[in-house]
DNA sequence: CGCGAGCTTGATGCCGATCAATGCATGTGG
DNA sequence: CCACATGCATTGATCGGCATCAAGCTCGCG
């Protein structure tokens, strides 16, 4: 319930106004003015080293995070102890929108590397939003845009087998780097297959099977984690295979 | 991309604030001022016969809908046909949050019952909860809960057996209908197999198996749609199975 | 260097998919 | 009112994909 690792709370260094990952983040197609005054709710950050977690399931919601460096999954458990991986989050992204609806927290967010996020006080945010349409509708648009990536994820689960659902969550995998300004060719996965795994419904073995069957084919090269993809196109097929 | 069949609207008939359903809906914890406000958005009705789609994947993103009476499912498709239910909703829930996004409509929604809906055009929304606070935080606790409910789905696709999942999909739905006033013993239910089956990744004819194999162990009494939990304590305690 | 976490690979088995036939309820037209 | 069609559900037989169990392997790190 509590967290036990120390949080580290960092002085204002940047702000939304100067981020480089405005585009991506919360400020996306505000104006100069509107960022100011999103400067003004945004004034910490935190440090979460690998390993450790943001929030945790039933902890108290106050605040979303966006992620500034790093990687995160988030994951909800079952009484029984078995969990889910529910997301893998870079740069840019939000983590959090769970908590709003309970005031409290619905799932853990882990830290995959050495990662910082800002924080930003919800509340806040939603008085500013009030004043603010467009920021209300990037707030909402975000909102919306998580509920279809979970609906696109369930799809994944209910209907695909193991190699679409690893070669679609590459090619996920890939756009977001890429948007990031990193290749569309090569990446390093920050997460274990076992995370992997439990993201796609599959066991870990199946997952390394599956990425040593790509290899075979050529359509990718895999040394551990990092992945280079030698045919795009392959991978696209693979995810659209018709039923069977 | 356009509805095909004659879309009915009706005349204003009951407003929010005289609604039954307004513990359930979008006016929860409001204020009868408050509830008054939502009056004038709320302004029109539609109704739904069984196997209507009341939107579809691509249809401009105007309106969210509650459903007054009735039935609904969503699903998303693959390019390749694959479909994947991913909700059933019933009186007081809403439709179409993940039109936000993109003002595009990310999947189908289709009436399982002769069904009505209460309109309520979003711009108007987002620019009443600009000055009704309450209202913000009732529409954003909405949609969070929708991403809550989307990860537990997640957590049943990803890592519960057949058995698990329909027991799952059972006490949820009874649940809500006992929220509504209906019997937590006696459901019949609106959607077939099929649609059971692709709600929780399995065939048609694993969800009909099951059914009887809850029938033999006396937890379930199964007529066609319609039926009765003799056991919850066993439902329960197959969902909470222990991994295997 | 040796330990351990994570990854790979093989052998085997089971759950749920698939294929196929039958049953049951509803509706329609002769 | 019956004959038949249609859509949905049940049940059986068989198959296959992924889980499971079990070794080794690799690499980073104390």
């Amino acid at each position: 319930m509590t967290v036990a690792a120390p949080i580290r709370l960092e002085p204002f260094k940047t702000a939304c106004s100067s981020c480089n990952l405005r585009e991506l983040c919360l400020p996306v197609g505000l104006s100069a003015d509107q960022v100011q005054q999103l400067d003004t709710l945004v004034s910490s950050r935190r440090s979460v080293s690998r390993g450790e977690t943001l929030f945790r399931t039933g902890d108290n919601f106050q605040s979303l995070f966006a992620v500034r460096t790093g990687f995160f999954k988030t994951c909800v458990s079952a009484e029984d102890g078995r969990d889910q991986v529910t997301g893998f989050q870079m740069s840019g992204e939000l983590l959090g929108l769970d908590g709003i609806s309970t005031e409290r927290h619905a799932c853990d967010a882990v830290a995959l590397e050495d990662s910082t996020v800002c924080v930003i006080p919800f509340h806040d945010l939603e008085h500013l939003s009030g004043q603010l349409p467009e920021l209300q509708r990037v707030l909402h648009k975000i909102m919306s845009r998580e509920i279809v990536r979970d609906h696109g994820v369930m799809l994944l689960l209910g209907s695909m087998r193991a190699e679409e659902r690893l070669a679609a969550f590459l090619l996920n995998l890939t756009q977001r780097l890429h948007t990031r300004g990193f290749s569309r060719s090569e990446l390093i996965l920050r997460m274990t297959r076992e995370e992997i795994g439990s993201y796609l419904g599959l066991k870990l073995e199946t997952v390394s099977r599956t990425f040593s069957k790509f290899q075979d084919e050529g359509v990718l090269e895999v040394k551990q984690r990092q992945i280079r993809i030698l045919d795009q196109a392959a991978l696209r097929q693979i995810v659209n295979a018709s039923a069977c």
